[in-house]
DNA sequence: CCGTGGATCTCGTGA
DNA sequence: TCACGAGGTCCACGG
């Protein structure tokens, strides 16, 4: 562990204090752990009375506060908000600025069961899959995952009304547009493909409309209907064996690339 | 202490694991600090290869996986997902199933730094202060925040288009509707506020309309004047203010309610 | 249960 | 730096 880490059960608050400057200093990964009173002020304000919490403050500067239920943080601090740590009456105030909102979040430790301080590395690439832009491509490459035989005439084209995803001709010739979601399309999302279809109408043009998604709700199928917008089910595991294919192919073409590792 | 928490460094995968069953079943918030790799599969989808990193598993099920850097968690569960362990070659396993959107999320140990678990107390209440709720609760209770003189008909009027927040007349009689904004007034809130505008002018009524709100962004501002839509600065901290005059004031009529305190 | 809008949203991208 | 849009958004509230 050689200077790695500090772990501390059931510290004073004083022996708290000293170890969390030093950590706050050497930019260590916090856990903190105890009875503490919060406030903050910034864009809004709140106040939360004394409860255990677990406080985490990483190296960038980020802090959050997390109470035992819930998944959202109670109370928070961006990466780059600055600390100042205050030995104060029966408290041990731990206050986290920051600058850009001009927020400050001030917690008062009473008791602290556990404090933890570790430098942590993880310098591994966090790959996500099936982004929009993911979506968008793998239909790119295969637009037969839209329609059998559809060919895509452009792209991303830019309307009054917004970008509509892709234009092109079906199996039977026709002019059509298709706008893709990456997931369940609501009203809103068929409103929105309805005003790419009108601007093409109002120019005289035939056009057939699609929206292709993985699903879509029941009230937002209905309005496509009464506008005549078809909805297309794009199956997502199809999309995700096109895109990693595609993925394998272009980086069989950079291979040497796939063999750089960090130097650290 | 008494059962209520353990704390355990560098235990065996198979210490952890039988810690991490008990701590599971008792529902203990646990903290695990460890080298691991994970992989998540529902809505998208991603790949973590190993790093070091800080696990957090709450009482109701919910689960945050946090690296060293970075606000957000790079992965996580909301509350209510269910748990498995398993034991397998060199790694410890942890899943996460969540039924919701048959979401799963594979978080694997191979080394384990800190692991610890304990059972957190937090009954108090987060007061919130100047959320949006409140904002229109203190132009409600003095309209003159908005404009002197100006008198509510309607509060949340449900439209077509929406719900526009307020309507009423201003101090020269003229019919009025406003929208209000607790932050930064964009393009996206002006053409808003416009539809409702445009609603209510197609019924053929003469109609004043306002976007009340902190602060504006330059092109909304731009854009709200085209469409002779006003802008009307509203200040935060007098309606906190007012907000907090009127908390007091109504304290002081229920002041029987607010000696009440849970059974629990 | 779906649908809508807010958030101390955060975070990226582009102008 | 600002403005805008996406998010595995999450979450609360309405119908």
């Amino acid at each position: 562990m050689k200077e790695r880490s500090v772990y501390k059960l059931q510290p004073t608050l004083e022996e708290a204090y000293n170890l969390l400057e030093e950590d706050l200093s050497k930019k260590r990964f916090i856990i903190v752990v105890g009875l503490c009173r919060v406030e903050y002020a910034g864009r809004a304000s709140s106040k939360l009375d004394w409860g255990e919490r677990v406080l985490l403050i990483k190296q960038d500067g980020s802090l959050l506060l997390h109470r035992p239920k819930g998944f959202e943080a109670v109370n928070w601090q961006p990466p780059g908000s600055i600390f100042t740590l205050k030995q104060e009456d029966e408290y041990l105030l731990i206050k986290s600025y920051r600058k850009e909102y001009r927020e400050t979040l001030n917690i008062a430790f009473k008791e602290i069961m556990l404090l933890a301080s570790i430098k942590l590395e993880d310098e591994a690439e966090f790959e996500m899959h099936l982004s929009e832009d993911e979506m968008y491509e793998s239909i790119t490459l295969n637009p037969d995952l839209l329609e059998p035989g559809f060919r895509i005439l452009s792209q991303q084209r830019r309307l009054d009304a917004g970008v509509v995803d892709f234009t092109g001709y079906d199996s039977l010739g026709r002019y059509t547009i298709i706008e893709v979601k990456r997931k369940t399309v609501d009203v809103k999302a068929v409103k929105q493909a309805y005003k790419y279809l009108t601007e093409f109408r109002s120019k005289g043009a035939s056009v057939r409309g699609i929206i292709a998604a993985p699903a879509i709700t029941t009230e937002a199928s209905r309005l496509a209907a009464s506008l005549e917008l078809e909805f297309k089910k794009v199956d997502l595991s199809r999309c995700r064996i096109a895109y990693k294919r595609h993925m394998k192919n272009s980086l069989l073409g950079a291979a040497d690339e796939s063999n750089h590792k960090p130097n650290l």
